[in-house]
DNA sequence: CTGTTAGCGCGTTCAG
DNA sequence: CTGAACGCGCTAACAG
């Protein structure tokens, strides 16, 4: 920048040499406690600032951290971004914050950038064409040289940390939720379908269905919808409703949950009257929507300082740990009008 | 780092030195043809690339810039963030993007730290307390250093580019359109009141409000209400529809507008038959809940890519330009359902 | 056309 | 306890 005051210029005028400077400055003990309070005086009379750009050149290290994630229009990926950027500054280090838009080219452009600007670690979101073709070579090269987290949508193949929601858990307590408010027939439906959250969560939805059934399952019928993508949501919804009879919807994005809100209450259905949903995600916009949405809280904001905490102990050269941290976030549910009231339990 | 070849080891390779190796590599014309070929093949076959920090050292310039922002919770600043980062990316500057959280506090440390880190630019969406307390102290010091583009959140007093929508006529024909419905006891709300976005689209709502009045009115009634934050906007809401008839709200923020829209329809007003809406931001969320909302749209990508057109052209030294752009993006209305048809005149 | 030299600002031996 | 000297990787002035 060329507004910055050198070090050398503050051993001028102390009357010592610049390396003297350094050291103080850097506490170092080898240097006098007397001399020390009286450059680092001066420094801050004058301002100093140490150059983070030499720094870095000598240390080779830069200090900051890169983040990818597809994107940050849903409420899950924004406070997520803002938790693990927040933490990041806290600890000093400076984030480069990027978005793939769920494209694997962009991704693999963002990756190779990251190696050319020496970020000394990276937080990951899969995109959703990364997780379709599901070829992480990309990032494999990257991780030869820095530590990885990926948070959310994550990869097994991938030796690296990881961080996510209990998502399977989560599907299955929805669905218990579900019935035992009364719904029988229900749906579980994801427009993100090649991701690993979608994968686990309905995974979850039907290892419980088969635990419900193997009780009695008080006639249960549950099934699946998968799409990639929300274009064709409507339409879908449309034809399901018309063939099947339908009690209630699990929903695997936030997105996808207004719009089937929307859909149903366009078309005349009552929520929850003739039909519950509980969707993912819990925001702003699930909470003050008519009616408010049930949904299961993913606590972004703590999934990004957590995975951000995970990196920078990996960062730390001294620290030795598991080759691969598996850590999940444990849900929330949070009942509102979208779904009816529990059913008291008859017996005793 | 520390996983590049550097210059000086090609220079090796191909028997030249390291400054031969450097300009070849820049494609300056000092060099022959003949070897700035052969060291581009051996540079490329070893996988060479240059360090960035390096050269930030050397030029005095780290090719980054800062991006401020209240939050990104928000589909307006989240996707003006992804509008102006992504433009960044295509022009070969890294970007940081960090959140002030409406706190002037936070927003000054952010400044400092970009002092310190030595961006080339800055791109800054003010926080509600800034704007508040109206001291811009802070930026004016690092706007001595490099160009700063103010966006959205603007503020008269600073010398520098500033680029926004036109929140002035934008509210004006919000109020047009609710009249042109038949409309007559409307409401401007606003629950981010010590912004100047906020206060440009009540600026524009009362002169529109002047002028059709001068122009016989009609009967035509309108109120403002002013709130800092919406966590009271249900309680004031409340009051108001209990105190005056209402039949129509412009409202100046998109969650405020959510939030509208839920409490009516939980206190059993009709959209629009009671009461119509319609809100700034447009996003996926106003189009698909129900009744959607008629809003006037931001298109908050373009906003921040020309933001960053704005600033990546002052940032090339040789440009010279007015000293204060001020650029003002055109709105647009796109109407849904939260308000009624418009009323065919009848006057031939 | 090519090489030598000299830093950018800092941290770090290694002598004193 | 302090300072001289070197080098991180790159560019730019100046010679040849």
């Amino acid at each position: 920048m060329g507004y910055d005051i050198t070090i050398k210029e503050i051993a001028e005028m102390a009357g010592v040499s610049s390396s003297t400077v350094s050291k103080a400055l850097n506490g170092s003990p080898e240097i006098s406690i007397g001399t020390r309070l009286h450059i680092k005086r001066i420094a801050i009379k004058k301002g100093y600032k140490a150059n983070n750009t030499a720094r870095a050149l000598k240390s080779k290290r830069s200090g900051s951290i890169g983040i990818i994630v597809p994107e940050i229009s849903s409420s899950f990926f924004s406070r997520m971004v803002q938790g693990a950027a927040s933490r990041a500054k806290e600890r000093g280090l400076k984030s480069y914050i990027c978005f793939s838009n769920e494209s694997f080219k962009i991704e693999k452009k963002l990756i190779a950038s990251f190696i050319d600007h020496s970020v000394d670690g990276l937080i990951i979101s899969l995109s959703k064409q990364t997780q379709n073709l599901g070829s992480y070579d990309h990032i494999a090269e990257l991780r030869k040289y820095i530590p990885i987290v990926m948070v959310d949508r994550v990869c097994d193949v991938m030796e690296c940390d990881k961080v996510e929601l209990d998502n399977i858990e989560a599907s299955k307590s929805a669905l218990r939720h579900l019935v035992s408010t009364g719904c029988r027939n229900i749906v579980f439906l994801t427009t993100i379908k090649p991701t690993s959250v979608s994968k686990n969560r309905m995974y979850g939805f039907k290892e419980e269905c088969k635990t419900l059934k193997a009780a009695g399952g008080n006639g249960l019928k549950a099934k699946v919808v998968e799409m990639n993508g929300s274009d064709e949501l409507e339409k879908r919804l449309g034809n399901l409703l018309q063939k099947d009879f339908i009690d209630a919807f699990i929903i695997a994005d936030e997105l996808a949950t207004i719009k089937t809100h929307g859909y149903l209450q366009r078309n005349g259905y009552k929520i929850p009257q003739d039909i519950s949903i509980i969707g993912f995600t819990n925001s702003e916009i699930s909470k003050n929507i008519y009616p408010s949405l049930t949904m299961i809280s993913q606590n972004a904001e703590q999934l990004g300082k957590r995975a951000l905490d995970v990196l920078a102990l990996r960062m730390t050269k001294s620290w030795v740990g598991p080759a691969c941290r598996q850590i999940k976030i444990r849900h929330k549910m949070i009942i509102r009008e979208s779904t009816k009231q529990v059913k008291v339990k008859t017996n005793t």
